[in-house]
DNA sequence: CGCGAATGTTTACGATGCAAACATGGCGAT
DNA sequence: ATCGCCATGTTTGCATCGTAAACATTCGCG
């Protein structure tokens, strides 16, 4: 697929009949979409890279193969946003800073988020699976940490749970008419904490 | 091709212009559509209830009115399940029976569930918005009792979200990998006890 | 230089959501 | 009983979507 010599992208080049690269700048056309806030379809994804209607179908075998790979894409973000989260947390507060920042990557990429973990099924599966297993994997090495005495891998499914499904509630809007902003007014990390059982809020 | 589609009430009359009551027979067709595992269109489900296509608009502003309505429908239905469930539970057992009877609804019906979920923000939202804190409030008031010295509206959030959650990563096969049958197998029983602090397994 | 393979394009088909115009017939006013 | 209103259904039409099939263009290797 690669080669050294690389007339790769320059500027004031006409788009040639070849794109390139055209399987990156879909992905990027379609998290383009998505960061919108509208669903993605197919041919909007191909205008948006500046192809005819079919193109993409040179490199992914369907939609859902396309929204499969920027799905996987958005694991790998949140994942990356756990650790930077975790990263930058006090000492004995990086559980609830991870779940904190879980659910803001969720309200911040709300249409990319349900794409995530919505009904994802479809060809690259495992792929998804695994990636998902990986961003539990940095929520659970760190509760591992700071809970070593409840810590099991039970525990570490149900902390799993409750961020997500807080997630998943704060994005679809179901809090909405207990409380309009559950990020900023801090009940996501006082739901966290209720739950955790460390009720130390220290500001 | 006409068939004569099940007409729950009537006996042997043809289908009449005037359907009778067209707006429950659209709910039924779509909650059938459901069942069935496929994601209901608006013609799929005028088809299904005998109807043309532009028929279901005489009571429903659009689709996404419609699976609202249907949407609402199933949020009741989990409501009766989670109170089934708490009628029936053991003294003490209750709040796991709720978690458990969730997770079970959400198994059962797993398209109807992402829809009650999903993005129903349409018309009814409001609707749905109340009848999900309906649905909240039975295990909120459970919790109460069986939990009132832990009990907060910070932790009933979280207690929720966790069910919410546990149910959300079930039906989209994101435990498939580490257990295929997390409800069969008792971890989704074990991950709400691990959470709530409450071990005791009792077979 | 030439040719095969990779990559894009065009055309076409069936499905969908919905707008607009038309048809039917139940039912209250006369 | 009759008539006419209008709620309820239907037909037609259009834009969009996913994708199959056939065609066009160019890259890279012999």
């Amino acid at each position: 697929m690669r080669q050294g010599t690389d007339r790769a992208v320059s500027e004031l080049e006409k788009p040639a009949y070849h794109h390139g690269d055209l399987r990156a700048a879909l992905l990027d056309a379609a998290l383009a979409l998505l960061a919108e806030g509208q669903e993605p379809s197919l041919r909007a994804v191909a205008r948006r890279a500046g192809v005819s209607p079919m193109a993409p179908y040179r490199h992914y075998a369907d939609r859902e193969a396309l929204l499969a790979a920027v799905a996987l894409r958005g694991i790998e973000g949140l994942k990356v946003a756990l650790e930077a989260a975790d990263a930058a947390a006090a000492p004995g507060e990086a559980v609830i800073a991870q779940a904190v920042a879980y659910v803001r990557y969720a309200c911040d990429h709300p249409v990319l988020f349900r794409l995530m973990f919505g009904p994802a099924r479809p060809t690259v599966e495992h792929g998804i699976c695994a990636a998902a297993q990986d961003v539990k994997d940095v929520l659970l090495t760190r509760l591992a940490r700071e809970a070593p005495d409840r810590f099991t891998p039970d525990f570490a499914l149900g902390c799993w749970s409750t961020i997500h499904g807080l997630a998943q509630l704060v994005i679809e809007g179901l809090l909405a008419e207990t409380d309009p902003d559950p990020l900023g007014s801090g009940m996501v990390e006082r739901a966290v904490r209720a739950m955790l059982g460390c009720p130390e809020s220290r500001v």
